[in-house]
RNA sequence: CGGGGCGUGGCGCAGCCUGGCUAGCGCGUCUGGUUUGGGACCAGAAGGUCGAAGGUUCGAAUCCUUUCGCCCCGACCA
């Protein structure tokens, strides 16, 4: 391709409202162009690389044996409220109405396609000697994100690989997870991307059966908790936090003590009411568990997990029975439960008898703060177990940074992270609710096992794009790089020059490589710049100087130096080199020491 | 949905507080010339409903009201 018959408008300033490296970037380098908050256009380069990605993609899914089709955006909106999910969705959900003869059909655009796969199974598949089968595609995704924002990273529509796993059984189905576990890591290596593969919330199926692909960024907007001594990694909803002997402090009891907190109903008023830390305060929260009020105890300066709530509820009951909604109370509930407006409720005194959940950190407390359960009043030197006891101690609380590692001795580290993957065990969810069941080898009925794997590709571009750069421009791996090679002709009004260009241009296409020739007749050094902006991995450059000499200037992207080739077969050497690379990486891999560091960083 | 910021030629900005000649500057674009290995120089040119609507005023980019859009922080995120 030549640079002046495609359209590669860079620009040299950053447009307003770009802040993210990949944004920015995308922008300047003439990658894709804004259409509205959430949709972008992408423009031929950009385009090649999501295009790249994909084929990436696709080969991976069809190496692991991985059946594609293609299912439509539009589906009718009865199928969605037959799994519940129009109102699990929300105003994420895209719905519009299609006005046929006489009538207005329903639609929802999907953002995920888990009833329309789920749908066609049902009709297709009915006996255990069809499974297992994974069926793929990859399309755009319509989300109403509440709030797009970093570029590409989060738009309303997502290029999306969506693969379902239908399986007879449980075992079958930890198969087809593990081929798409193993799949999924032989993408994101052939990205170029180093990546964590974190533990997930993992649902109906329980046990391992979540994980999410995790680019530490420093932009990520998903936290991810890290061991770097055992290499545990979870999400934040998920990261278990390890416990640790501890002493209790040799320090004198306080005396329980009333004391008056008007209008102090936060945290941070409280906090700063009683000149103290938000860590010496015990915060209590009321939730209601299936409608049953229960009391959490969480230190002032933790989140608490809902997540870990829930199975604290279950393991408390002593039930298999899951917790099926679990939610803040209302202040009217708040108020019979305590006796004081929401903001004033303790563990001590409480007017109504409610099972205290408490967190591991809560035993360690010494003379604690606590709201009285009495409106504009705080109790301090609240001591357990003298003033309070809890009914259970539980990890209830968010993993920070710091907190012991469960598994090890080490300590976890938190990092900001990317999501570009998901594989998750769904069990039999859809196939229950779209009736999609099949008989078994005694003739048994049963709901089809199912597993969902997520890959967001447009994630992969940013997600590079953000670990792999310098303050010139993107730095591409050959396997997702819009072209391999750049041929900069410095003087193209130079007949020798041009034509050697072309020669080698058109030699290097006819052998498969990815070529761009900047045919555009400015000053080098516009050119230049250009080149490191958009980041082609191998640049070759082309002056009346070197051809003297019958020698060609190449340089690899990521490199300070560059090297001299004889112009004499220039082209086979060049694609040979190009071809190396595409199978190893190990030029651009070789060259990320620093984001290597950057998965080990603290 | 809360908090903050921004809308002025294709891009980046100044002007607004304190209303007043023909709305400026840099980059880019086009023409001619001189240049030509890391974002050249000279001369000339095109390109604007100052986001939109309403109001105040002799007069509005500027003041007031409403509204639309975009960005950031937070909440939310199968």
């Amino acid at each position: 391709m030549y640079w002046t018959k495609t359209l590669i408008p860079t620009m040299k300033e950053t447009p307003e409202g770009a802040e993210i490296p990949s944004h920015v970037l995308m922008l300047r380098a003439g990658m894709i162009s804004q259409v509205m908050a959430g949709a972008y256009t992408y423009l031929p380069l950009g385009h090649r690389v999501l295009k790249k990605a994909e084929r990436i993609v696709r080969e991976e899914m069809d190496a692991a044996g991985a059946i594609e089709l293609a299912m439509p955006a539009m589906s009718p909106r009865g199928l969605w409220e037959r799994t519940g999910r129009v109102e699990a969705f929300g105003d994420v959900l895209v719905q519009l109405n299609l006005h046929r003869p006489g009538r207005k059909v329903p639609v929802v655009l999907g953002p995920t396609h888990e009833e329309i796969v789920t749908e066609l199974v049902s009709r297709n598949i009915s006996s255990y000697r069809q499974m297992p089968i994974t069926l793929y595609q990859i399309t755009s995704k319509f989300r109403n994100e509440e709030r797009p924002r970093f570029g590409v990273l989060r738009t309303s529509e997502f290029l999306m690989k969506d693969a379902y796993s239908f399986n007879p059984s449980v075992e079958s189905l930890g198969e087809s997870y593990e081929r798409m576990y193993a799949a999924y890591c032989k993408i994101f290596d052939r990205c170029g991307l180093d990546y964590l593969v974190v533990e997930a919330e993992s649902g109906p199926i329980g046990g391992d059966a979540s994980h999410e692909f995790m680019i530490p960024a420093e932009n990520g907007e998903d936290a991810v908790l890290h061991c770097r001594a055992c290499g545990y990694a979870a999400n934040q909803e998920k990261a278990e936090i390890g416990s640790r002997d501890w002493t209790t402090p040799d320090v004198e009891l306080k005396p329980l003590e009333k004391v008056a907190t008007p209008g102090a109903s936060t945290i941070e008023q409280v906090s700063g009411f009683l000149k103290c830390k938000p860590a010496e305060l015990i915060k209590t929260l009321i939730y209601l568990a299936d409608g049953k009020p229960i009391a959490v105890l969480i230190r002032g300066d933790h989140d608490a997990n809902e997540g870990k709530i829930r199975r604290a509820c279950l393991s408390a009951a002593g039930t298999a029975a899951s917790i099926n909604k679990l939610e803040l109370a209302p202040p009217e509930v708040i108020e019979k439960v305590t006796g004081a407006p929401v903001g004033f409720a303790g563990p001590v005194g409480m007017k109504e008898k409610t099972p205290i959940f408490a967190d591991l950190e809560i035993q360690k407390m010494v003379n604690a703060a606590a709201g009285a359960n009495a409106a504009d009043a705080h109790l301090t030197g609240v001591n357990s177990p003298r003033d309070f006891r809890p009914d259970s101690s539980h990890d209830l609380r968010n993993a920070l940074d710091g907190d012991p590692c469960p598994r090890c001795s080490s300590n976890l580290s938190l990092r900001q992270a990317i999501e570009v993957g998901h594989v998750f065990k769904l069990g039999t969810k859809y196939s229950e609710a779209l009736a999609a069941r099949f008989l078994d080898a005694d003739e048994k009925l049963h709901p089809i096992i199912m597993g969902c794997y997520g890959i967001g590709v447009n994630r992969i571009v940013a997600g590079l794009i953000e670990i792999s750069h310098d303050g010139d421009g993107i730095i591409w791996p050959v396997s997702l790089a819009p072209y391999e090679v750049l041929i900069v002709p410095v003087k193209v009004p130079d007949e020798e020059s041009m034509a050697a260009a072309e020669r080698l241009h058109d030699r290097l296409a006819a052998a498969g490589i990815d070529v761009l020739l900047d045919d555009r007749d400015c000053r080098a050094g516009v050119k230049f710049k250009d080149a490191d902006l958009i980041g082609v991995p191998l640049r070759v450059v082309i002056g009346q100087r070197g051809l003297k000499e019958g020698k060609l200037e190449i340089k690899w992207r990521w490199e300070k130096e560059s090297g001299k080739i004889a112009l004499d077969g220039a082209a086979d050497q060049l694609a040979k080199m190009v071809r190396e690379e595409r199978a190893t990486g190990e030029r651009f891999r070789g060259r990320q020491q620093h984001n290597k560091s950057l998965l080990n960083a603290v």
